[in-house]
DNA sequence: GGCAGTCAAGTACGC
DNA sequence: GCGTACTTGACTGCC
């Protein structure tokens, strides 16, 4: 079990989330970002090799409109020393690395278009892995997509659509659960005709279940994924308390997460905490972790 | 320097 | 049919 924090680091002093206005597109503005963005990747990096956290999402918005039209530039040609770079250290030091494209990409979309911009984000999330030289079991997650209603329908397009992807796309893909269309259950029956592995968003989980067990749901869940795809990712988060159901926290809660990591025995994967205040929370979960033969927190 | 409104992209839902 | 909520960090224009 490697434990880490999506995207952004907050007391480092960069961000790698650095964007504009797509007004603002030129091509010295589109370079220095990038260049900016992937300087700060490295820090945070490092900054992550420091204190034991060994698994990081990294965030969509690296190479600002990638996927865009208005993106022409060869991008992948002109960073390609860095990102092998990048690869290199995650390498190194053992990481584990996860994208995750964020709402606008729907697989299942009825629309020609939303599918053809969805397929051009999954492709520029997986080529940034693919830069870095990292193995299969550095994965891009997305949702099951819409409803559109009708599920049946929609999920035999999820099908279709992921089984016509470039190979490429397909080693990395896989889908997790969300809080209000696609329960873990939809996830597994959308598996059983893929093969696409599945991970477990326990916070969606609570929200959106028949009210299966943990341990049940990652013994299923587990078999998904083959040696080659690494251990199950899992993302963790709790509610934040006094806001809309569904919010998340803007700190870990200690008891929740001790009794998390006592329940999801014996199972073990990599655990991406949700959790608004990032790297903090991470360090905390490292400490109440601690002393757990699963942990993991510098390369073997 | 600080603040509020806005931002490439989509869907679901209430009225 | 239309407007709004959802989610969220960063940009941008205005004071």
């Amino acid at each position: 079990m490697r434990i880490g924090y999506p995207c952004i680091n907050r007391s480092i002093g960069c961000t790698p989330s650095m964007t504009f206005r797509l007004a603002s597109y030129s091509e010295e503005r589109f370079l220095s970002t990038v260049a900016a963005n992937l300087a700060c990747l490295q820090k945070i990096l490092t900054y992550n090799v420091e204190h034991g956290l060994l698994f990081l999402r990294i965030t969509s918005d690296l190479v600002p409109f990638a996927s865009h039209e208005v993106c022409t530039f060869p991008w992948q040609e002109h960073f390609s020393d860095t990102f092998h770079d990048l690869g290199v250290y995650c390498r190194d030091h053992g990481f584990r690395i996860s994208m995750h494209p964020d709402q606008f990409v729907l697989l299942n979309a009825p629309d020609e278009g939303v599918l053809r911009r969805s397929i051009d984000e999954l492709a520029y999330q997986t080529s940034v892995l693919d830069l870095m030289g990292l193995d299969r079991a550095a994965k891009v997650q997305i949702h099951a997509g819409g409803v559109y209603g009708d599920k049946a329908a929609s999920m035999d397009r999820f099908v279709e659509n992921y089984t016509r992807l470039d190979p490429a796309i397909r080693a990395r893909l896989v889908i997790e659960n969300d809080e209000r269309l696609y329960s873990v259950a939809d996830c597994r029956v959308i598996h059983q005709r893929t093969k696409i592995p599945i991970i477990l968003d326990v916070f969606h989980h609570a929200l959106n279940s028949q009210g299966e067990p943990l341990a049940e749901v990652l013994s299923a869940l587990s078999k998904t994924w083959k040696k080659y795809d690494g251990l199950p990712m899992v993302d963790y988060s709790s509610q934040q308390q006094g806001k809309r159901q569904g919010a998340h926290a803007e700190h870990i809660v200690p008891e929740d997460f001790t009794l998390f990591l006592q329940d999801s025995q014996p199972f073990d994967y990599d655990l991406m905490l949700e959790i608004k205040d990032k790297e903090k929370s991470a360090a905390l979960a490292l400490a109440l972790a601690a002393g757990d033969p699963r942990l993991v927190t510098r390369a073997v």
